[in-house]
DNA sequence: ACCATATAGTGCGACATCGAACAATAATGG
DNA sequence: CCATTATTGTTCGATGTCGCACTATATGGT
């Protein structure tokens, strides 16, 4: 959980004090705060407008499937997204009590299965888009595009970095 | 839930398709969508080192108290970390259960509490986050601290309008 | 003083997350 | 071929998260 750094932006002493820390602990500290807490906001502004019993993670799979492929298995989606292959069940089970994902064996793999995409997936990932751009639509004015478009490659390193070093 | 963009990262269409959302729309969706997955790990690595029934969420509201003042109400803690309330209380109630706090009256609003360290919280704090920090070791070194300086200020930004937009 | 409204914290219920253990199937190596 | 080991997906249980409703107290307007 992310608290809020702007609070205490003071000399952040007494963090390395007396350990073997490399240099930048404190620094990857705050880092992961401020990224802590935006993750928490958009989410939950985005969800606020989805529909009832459908989570940001619902969304989130359609929209792999539709930009990736269809036909994903269940823990290459789970891989994709860094999620233990058991939430992904859970995600997977909602998507498809809606009836948005259809669940196919998979042909070459007895023990694995393929996620397709239904026509009312396809829609209500349409609707879910356009619903949750309208929710940011009034605060995208306010973000500094140069910048996040400066801070995303930076992102995306750091995330690598985490990613390999996760084993 | 985040999805890993670099395994999507073609042409981008079909997000604003007959819509009138806002330019950039889709460059904050990929920017949250990094934001999630390095929330997700980060999370996890540090969680892998807390002693058993610890959560991140009680390292953090610890060294909140730390960095920023003892006797702070739980409201204000919430606030800090852009959590509900209830959560916050869950939070507390296991810190006060594992003697890591004190939870006595507001003296100047009866409704209210103040939260306060023990030693045996300071002490937790302290081992916690040498912990933290050897869990990082290894890869810290592949981490560009100069560009994670960069990023920082962008992320506090973007942090601080969907604060204000929150209302 | 009184009443309406706002605010602090909590109880509760619904549900998401995720580790451990498991069954089924595949892959590997002798 | 068989045995061992790895991999896919699920079930189950424990627990964290958070919206809703509620109580207690504060605050502001009349």
């Amino acid at each position: 959980m992310p608290e809020d750094a702007s609070k205490s932006q003071g000399q952040n002493q007494g963090q390395n004090q007396g350990s073997t820390a490399p240099a930048g602990v404190g620094l990857f500290f705050e880092l992961f705060n401020e990224i802590g807490i935006i993750e928490q906001l958009s989410r939950t502004m985005a969800q606020s407008v989805l529909p009832d019993g459908l989570m940001m993670t619902h969304f989130s799979v359609l929209n792999h499937l539709t930009r990736v492929a269809d036909g994903r298995t269940p823990l290459e989606i789970a891989r994709a997204f860094q999620v233990p292959k058991t939430s992904m069940t859970h995600t997977l089970k909602g998507l498809e009590a809606h009836g948005f994902v259809e669940m196919r064996p998979n042909p070459g793999d007895a023990r694995s299965k393929q996620v397709w995409l239904t026509d009312a997936g396809r829609a209500f990932r349409a609707k879910a888009i356009a619903d949750i751009s309208a929710a940011f639509a009034p605060i995208a004015p306010m973000l500094d595009a140069d910048k996040a478009e400066e801070a995303l490659p930076i992102l995306r390193e750091i995330r690598q970095v985490l990613d390999t070093a996760r084993d």
